[in-house]
Parts: C-alpha cells; sequence; structure tokens
DNA sequence: GGACTATGATTGATCGGCGG
DNA sequence: TCCGCCGATCAATCATAGTC
C-alpha cells in the first residue's frame, strides 16, 4: 500500500493549501474470497462489516489449542476449522495474529524494562 | 448477542488519557510528518520516551490519528494548519522554543 | 445525573515482502 | 507459482474519560 513512498497528489486549495497525500486514500479491499464455511457466527447476508466476531467458545478453544502449540500443524488446522465452524484461513491467521500479539507484549516489557534500566 | 462481551473484561480497557504535554509531541510530529505519518520503529521509541508511554501506545496513537484524520479531514484540517503555523512561528523564533532537543532528526 | 463526544485499546483481516 | 509467516497497518468497535 502506501509504504514509505508517500509522496504527494495533492488537489489543494490556493490559499490554504489542503494537500492530500497517498495514505490518506488507502483503502482496504474488503473482499473475502468467499470460502464461507459454514455460518462462523451470525452475519454475512447484506450488510455489516466482514469482520467475523469469534464466540468464546472458538475463542476459548483456539486459545487452548494455542497453548499447545504456537504453530498449528497443517492438519490440525482443519481439524479446528472444522470443529470451531471457522474458514481455515480465520483459524490460520488468528494465530498468526495471536504469535504477534505475544510478541508485542514480551517487546513492551523487555523495553519498559530496559528504560528503567538506562534513564538516559 | 451471545457473543459475551466478557471476552472484553478485560482489565487493560481501563484506560487514562495521555499528558496534555504527551499529546502535543505526538500532534506535532504528526503533523510536521502530513505527508507521511509512519514514524519508524526507532522514532516511535523516542516518542515513546519522550512521551512516557509505551510503543505500542504510540502505534496505537498514529494508528486512531491517521484513520481519524482521513474521517474527517475538514475538522482535522484545522488542527494542521494549527500545528504548520506553530512550526513556521517557532522555525522563526528558534531561541524561544526548546524543540525538545533530539526530537526528530528528520525534516 | 445523563447524553454526547473524544480517545486509547483490541482485534479480525489486508498489504507487501521473504523464504521455502 | 503457491503458501505460510512476519511486521505494520487498517477499520470497526468497545469501554471509559471528558464535556455540557
Amino acid at each position: 500500500r502506501s509504504r514509505a513512498a508517500a509522496s504527494a497528489a495533492n488537489n489543494a486549495n490556493s490559499d490554504g493549501q489542503h494537500h492530500t497525500y497517498k495514505w490518506m486514500e488507502v483503502k482496504r479491499t474488503v473482499v473475502k474470497p468467499t470460502a464461507t464455511r459454514r455460518k462462523a457466527v451470525q452475519v454475512t447476508d447484506s450488510n455489516s462489516t466482514n469482520r467475523t466476531n469469534f464466540t468464546n467458545h472458538q475463542l476459548t478453544e483456539l486459545e487452548k489449542e494455542y497453548h499447545t502449540c504456537k504453530y498449528l500443524p497443517r492438519a490440525r488446522r482443519g481439524e479446528i476449522a472444522q470443529q470451531l465452524e471457522l474458514n481455515e484461513t480465520q483459524v490460520k491467521i488468528w494465530f498468526q495474529n495471536r504469535r504477534m500479539k505475544e510478541k508485542k507484549r514480551r517487546k513492551e516489557q523487555d523495553f519498559l524494562i530496559k528504560n528503567l534500566e538506562t534513564p538516559v | 448477542v451471545m457473543v459475551l462481551r466478557s471476552r472484553f473484561l478485560d482489565a487493560r480497557r481501563k484506560r487514562r488519557n495521555f499528558s496534555k504535554q504527551a499529546t502535543e509531541i505526538l500532534n506535532e510530529y504528526f503533523y510536521s510528518h502530513l505527508a507521511n505519518p509512519y514514524p519508524s520503529e526507532e522514532a516511535k521509541e523516542d516518542l515513546a520516551r519522550q512521551c512516557q508511554i509505551t510503543v505500542s501506545q504510540v502505534s496505537n496513537w498514529f494508528g486512531n490519528k491517521r484513520i481519524r484524520y482521513k474521517k474527517n479531514i475538514a475538522k482535522a484540517q484545522e488542527e494542521a494548519n494549527m500545528y504548520a503555523a506553530k512550526k513556521a512561528h517557532a522555525a522563526s523564533f528558534p531561541n524561544q522554543y526548546g524543540m525538545s532537543g533530539a526530537l526528530h532528526p528528520y525534516s
């Protein structure tokens, strides 16, 4: 998307110079590849967002599985998806996000500690 | 409905607004880099130290700021001009403004 | 005191880049 | 060429803080 090469693209009004940079126009294409497994959760039909609201049960099971293995094996992924009524992609992404979440926590802790030891 | 919000009983949801000073620093960075308000990891760490908040909080702040800026360009525009004017003035009288020394080594 | 707004945090999902 | 992962970000929403 609009990585570092953000540059201009403005439209400006001679006076107040209102610039519209690339990043301001970024739009996430929310095109769910269909794959619509089952009815993950209510939803879908018309409106609403394409964002799935996982149920507590689904989250609990995923969390349980995560503590067993942070990298879900291919085969296991299918089972979990089936069992929880989710796409394999959703399960895959959930694990991906879960790992990032854990990493972020750990990083914050380290940075905080390091900062306390070296105040500057 | 049964999607129970218990998930959100997360105590971390307890938030406190950042100090006016911290918000000032973040906004100055944001508007002085309006063309590309994506601070590097390093810049985020500097901002985090200056604002006395975590790097994640800096990331959250910029994420929210960018999205909300797009949501209402008009309103945000006022703020943008305000900071642009402040910057211009500060540039004219550098002696009067600390600029907190090691701020962004950019621009 | 309650409605409305501002704002920090969370998170399912997307984007671009890598490596296998 | 396809797939999974990483790191960063998006975008919608939650819940609380602040304002009137």
